[in-house]
DNA sequence: GCTATCTTGGACCAATTGTTCCAAGATTGG
DNA sequence: CCAATCTTGGAACAATTGGTCCAAGATAGC
């Protein structure tokens, strides 16, 4: 008998993803949140909890239906360091250009805020997801014979990695694209087999 | 005729510069920086402006204090690959583990926070100069003949100074050290010259 | 030691912080 | 259409935010 919600809660979970995504999550106060959703702050409370929960699924969701795409994409290409050139490709380009142009990356972010537990063991899955999937595309490349000899497959997917958060933290802070791309490049060439 | 000041500027500073290096700029508040200096809000506010001056302030005695002594060291040690290497060790070791494990690199840190113009400008020098200390340290690996050909210098430095943001991101996230140091000798051996 | 000038302590401020609470409203099963 | 149950708007909360202000205190040239 009771009563329904009146909103949809993943539609505003979104937003508020949006939000923290942006602006931090020091930075944002419930009342930018109100403003943004149009919600109640008892609605907001009564269905997300407090700030820092709110924050937390904001960032689940982050990981889940924005970063595991891209990761999803890089493990479904083949085609070895072509895959992962496009990916870094892809990145810079949302990074720089479009909508979310000098966002950075929400999980990125994260890490250089709160040591909150929940955040931190979000963060430490959505850094072994990038790392397995780096690793995979780079398995497919050694298939490939596109890599030079003795590499370590498990080492390179964590440089990486580490490259990627690079990317993501300069891009905040309005660096240019170009030279991004310069330095993916670098670190996608030096990986390759000479054609000799 | 006047009275002097009761407190030395500096030493204070430097205070001020770790407290918003561990605790980050918006999760620190005024009233921390008066409990852990003693000084009073006047003479705080006398002598270093408000917050976001102190801040910018703070940033500033980081970056001169203790990045460049580090890439000094590094531009001064003329062994190629094995300076860059003992730089990232050095780097990894710091963040890691000592005083100011899990902090993170304060610079690396504002790139998540604030668009703050002094901030930016801060952060595009701080990351030209280790950029050029990397290429330099490249030139020198290069002349040693420490490195494979066709390398692209100016992008591999670049990419490893971008690789350092990721280290120092994921350092203040609680990361392994010896992940790091994976990732990070993988970067070095995948441009060195194969010994055949 | 007087006085001009600066510094200091800390009270005070309005604005904002995250959170709670409850009366009023909405919804649905019976 | 009733009633049980949930949701909603918004007032209210204490705590904290960054910042200001001024009387009292300290200093140094004369």
């Amino acid at each position: 008998m009771p009563d329904v919600k009146h909103f949809d809660p993943e539609a505003v979970l979104e937003q508020v993803e949006r939000l923290f995504w942006q602006r931090g999550a020091a930075t944002t106060g419930i009342a930018e949140v109100v403003a943004a959703t149009g919600l109640s702050r008892s609605s907001l409370y009564a269905t997300y909890g407090g700030k820092q929960d709110l924050y937390v699924q904001a960032l689940r969701r982050y990981v889940e239906r924005r970063s595991q795409p891209m990761f999803q994409a890089l493990a479904d290409d083949g085609r070895g360091l072509p895959a992962i050139e496009a990916f870094f490709g892809r990145l810079i380009q949302t990074r720089c250009a479009g909508e979310h142009a000098r966002w950075g990356c929400m999980a990125t972010n994260a890490n250089a805020e709160g040591a909150d537990p929940d955040v931190r063991r979000l963060l430490d899955q959505h850094h072994d997801r990038l790392r397995a999937t780096m690793r995979t595309a780079l398995e497919a490349a050694w298939a490939q014979g596109q890599l030079s000899d003795g590499l370590d497959l498990d080492a390179t997917a964590e440089s990486l990695t580490l490259l990627a958060y690079g990317v993501n933290l300069r891009s905040r802070a309005g660096a240019d694209p170009a030279a991004l791309r310069k330095g993916a490049s670098a670190a996608l060439d030096s990986l390759r087999r000479e054609t000799r």
